[in-house]
DNA sequence: AACAAAGCTAAGAATAGTTCTTATTTAAAA
DNA sequence: TTTTAAATAAGAACTATTCTTAGCTTTGTT
């Protein structure tokens, strides 16, 4: 666990990023959770038990980690930002019935082709946005 | 053109819609464009000549065409909520220069299997989201 | 043609999420 | 250590969206 610690320490030097106790609080937060947190829900897990972070703290903290490119951000419902610690590249299915999001590994739609995208358009990367019902709902 | 109006006026009635003045007008300016607007730049084009609907109006008619499926909300930037009127399915590509976002045809996708996602989710649609260079950015 | 009921709109207030401002503090390099 | 550039806290400000309430239009019914 220390040693995880000291991992998460080096990864945000390498981004040039200072560790400070708020930043690192975020991104191991976010590095532990399977789900896809809003800032909201982050700076509430963060202080439940002790006042860690401002709200405005937490909020620049994930901006930088951000363009840092450590986390991403999901925009799969209007006006709410989630955010992901993965940073492979992934897709993500999300439940219509309850909300939640969750990852889908690269490779599930290999054979994706490009050839028909119009000749102008340079492509960087791309994502597959799935919609349905997991399996908690569909009872 | 006259058609045309007709055939919105059906549309919306088809829909269980009753034709209200912003209504159309939302809807139409909406079919006219090949962009993707948000609310505000619809507010604003409507009401630049002589004003025609008040802000709430306009949030409401996209949120009635949406639910009725006429228009849907496309999010790709965070605390960006752009409609399309372009309800066929498509996929989007959006410029990381210059903000534009196009549509994609759906075929240029062919051959996305989901054999490879998890077996307890069910799929009712998906769509893919591409990132690149336009033309008019990479001169 | 007039009426009633349901639904729609305007205007501004309210809300939610996010960003900004400024003074203070702190991590890390010298 | 000392320095200094960067980060934080707190609350104000801002932006996009939604709500509230009163008044107005369609549309179906007479």
């Amino acid at each position: 666990m220390q040693k995880q610690a000291d991992q998460v320490v080096q990864i945000l030097k390498s981004k040039g990023l200072r560790v400070t106790p708020q930043r690192f609080a975020v991104y191991t937060n976010l590095l532990e959770r399977q789900d896809h947190p809003t800032a909201e829900q982050i700076l509430h897990d963060l202080n439940q038990n002790a006042p860690t972070s401002s709200q405005a703290t937490v909020y620049l903290s994930l901006q930088t980690l951000r363009d840092a490119g450590l986390v991403r951000e999901v925009l799969l419902e209007q006006g709410v930002c989630r955010y992901d610690a993965n940073i492979e590249p992934h897709h993500h299915f999300r439940c219509r019935c309850c909300g939640e999001i969750e990852d889908i590994e690269w490779n599930a739609f290999q054979g994706l082709g490009f050839q028909q995208v119009r000749a102008g358009l340079k492509v960087d990367s791309y994502e597959v946005t799935v919609s349905g019902v997991c399996d908690r709902c569909d009872d």
